[in-house]
DNA sequence: ACCCGTGCGTGAATCGTCTCAAACCAGGCG
DNA sequence: CGCCTGGTTTGAGACGATTCACGCACGGGT
């Protein structure tokens, strides 16, 4: 069952079958059936660790994201499958959930393999995952997160506060609330500033927004933050929340507590995740364009492990957000729902589980 | 940067290097440590493609789902991950979204691995796919699905339509609208065969569930099927949706058309998804045991991998589901909705994206 | 007749690890 | 002194595909 038996049964050699696999035009068009006859008859499949084996190195990226459950994630990862089939790769996805420790362990497993490079968004913030893929000279990509000493595919998150409250003092609101993440992740900060940049460029003062920080970016901290929010002595019109199950979590608060949204309360969410979309009410989102980062970031790897010739620039590729208005900070609600318009997420179809 | 240098660099043979990692109780102790100190200071990591070229096989085992972007997938990949790492296995996840050709190109991938075996929840219903794997000797455990020429691993479905139909009987309701996916998918027609079986041991008609089909199991689909079951002239009391996916759109139409929810129409959504517990109305619904699903399945795989001696067995192991109540059926609506209460989903975390 | 180029096929070397039979060594015992 | 034993180390395949320097044959040009 090995390419042996083939050449034996094709009476040709070795060399001769792998070329008609390999490099079929170095073949006689006989000869090359006859080989292909013999694959077909005896069901051979090569084996990918031989030629990893002798190539040095596996057809393999690896990816290591923080949650699979994360719809955010999934959808990194597609885009991410999608550019390196294009290159006749293929990604082998791994969940750190978050953890450096997984996270180191797969990193070592990546090493084991030999892949090609390594798409990762670091569950340690000390850079000591980083160290270790440089010793063992794999390339690699940040997703989501940057660095000085490699490339990174990131979204503009400044940008992205900035649009969101921006959208809100549009509408007329004057006194914002902030639900965030904690503050120690760059994105929670940058998303701040881009939203107090938006306030004071529209002549409101600093403190019109008001800053609430969840411990975890989870639907059951927003709950809870939802509920402080209703309990200020000042409560804002208006909430933009660092993500969509923060802001989940914040209109069950508000619809438990009788609250109308948009009517007292607009809400705008950040990743537009497909249950966005697909919330009662719902929710206005900054998009990131999640599959993109992921395409992007297997684009540039295979890209840095091709530089033979050409000499290979680490880049910092930073994506531009997008505002879905939806019914949580519409207006006018004498319109109907649109679950329909603005985004295609609410249609993609999911299979049955 | 082989296994050679290693042993050069500590001056004993390769022999000696390979028993150190991987039966150490065979080397001296003082060896030992000279060794492990070489491999430390080289940065030696070994070769997993030599390893499975000499093995015959890889420690990986691949796993093929119908979309990673569905929680319940999500779920299931963690369940087998875990129980392939007990067994010093990986999982190579890959998404067949749904599609026969991508799945065929993916086992061929995993045939060429050499996988230990595959995880699978067919594309493919003519089984084609199976007969690839039978052809290869690759064992495999059908996921959710069942077979009679292998393991599987499903979730007893007529069970889950029945305690559905059961709660909501139980709740008083005497006329059930049954929101299904399409009648050729098996989930389907259990589902609905026990509900059927529910009500008529309840002493209802068969009439008593109205059957509305949508085309696909997804949110947009659920909306329309909710639009249609307004104008029906006997309008039902409660739906029973054929996944959570489905209900929420159901939940949709109702709140636009102003139909409160569960005042006048109850709703039971199935998998018990993460935003089932997170929609404003926190939807009743069946829970699958998923991540213990991809468990069992990756277990059972692994034991049929190891049945040297011993003679493995096929076998089907059915699960059941279980009922999560939530408000979207709770007949006191005095209460403040419970989005705590029932299942620990909706309190999982997720880091920011 | 000779040479050369071209098209096609060959077969041996190579990749890095594991395994196993054999070698080696030190010490104890007859 | 020779033999045996048990602990330790060795070194030679073997795994399966790729690759490359050659060899062979044929046909055209000189």
């Amino acid at each position: 069952m090995g390419i042996k038996d083939v050449a034996q049964h094709a009476g040709v050699s070795v060399g001769t079958v792998s070329n008609v696999i390999n490099r079929p035009d170095l073949v006689a068009p006989e000869t090359r059936v006859r080989v292909q006859a013999a694959i077909d008859l005896l069901g051979y499949v090569r084996s990918e660790a031989a030629r990893s084996l002798r190539a040095g190195q596996s057809r393999i990226i690896g990816q290591l994201v923080l949650d699979m459950a994360n719809p955010f994630f999934a959808d990194v990862a597609s885009g991410a499958a999608r550019a390196a089939r294009a290159a006749g790769l293929r990604v082998m996805l791994c969940n750190s959930a978050n953890d450096p420790e997984e996270e180191a362990a797969y990193l070592s497993l990546f090493a084991e393999q030999r892949v090609r490079g390594v798409l990762l968004t670091p569950a340690d913030a000390t850079g000591a995952d980083l160290a270790v893929l440089r010793r063992h000279e794999i390339p690699f990509v940040l997703v989501d997160r940057v660095t000085s000493e490699g490339c990174s595919v990131s979204v503009d998150d400044v940008a992205g506060g900035r649009m969101a409250a921006a959208h809100l003092v549009g509408n007329g609101h004057e006194l914002i609330g902030y639900v965030s993440g904690p503050m120690s992740l760059a994105q929670c900060r940058d998303r701040r500033t881009g939203a107090l940049a938006a306030l004071t460029a529209h002549g409101l003062p600093e403190d019109a927004l008001i800053h609430i920080e969840a411990e975890r970016m989870d639907v059951a901290s927003g709950r809870d933050a939802g509920r402080r929010l209703l309990r200020l002595s000042r409560r804002p019109t208006a909430v933009f929340c660092a993500n969509d199950l923060l802001a989940l979590g914040v209109l069950q608060s508000l619809y438990a507590a009788g609250v109308p949204v948009p009517g007292e309360m607009a809400i705008v969410g950040y990743d537009d995740i497909e249950f966005a979309g697909a919330a009662v009410v719902p929710l206005t989102s900054v998009r990131q364009p999640s599959a993109e980062m992921g395409q992007i970031a297997a684009e540039l790897l295979i890209e840095e492990t091709e530089a033979e010739t050409v000499r290979h620039r680490h880049r910092r590729v930073v994506l531009e957000p997008e505002l879905v208005v939806r019914e949580s900070t519409r207006s006018d609600r004498a319109l109907p729902p649109s679950w329909e318009r603005g985004s295609a997420a609410g249609t993609r179809a999911l299979p049955c589980g």
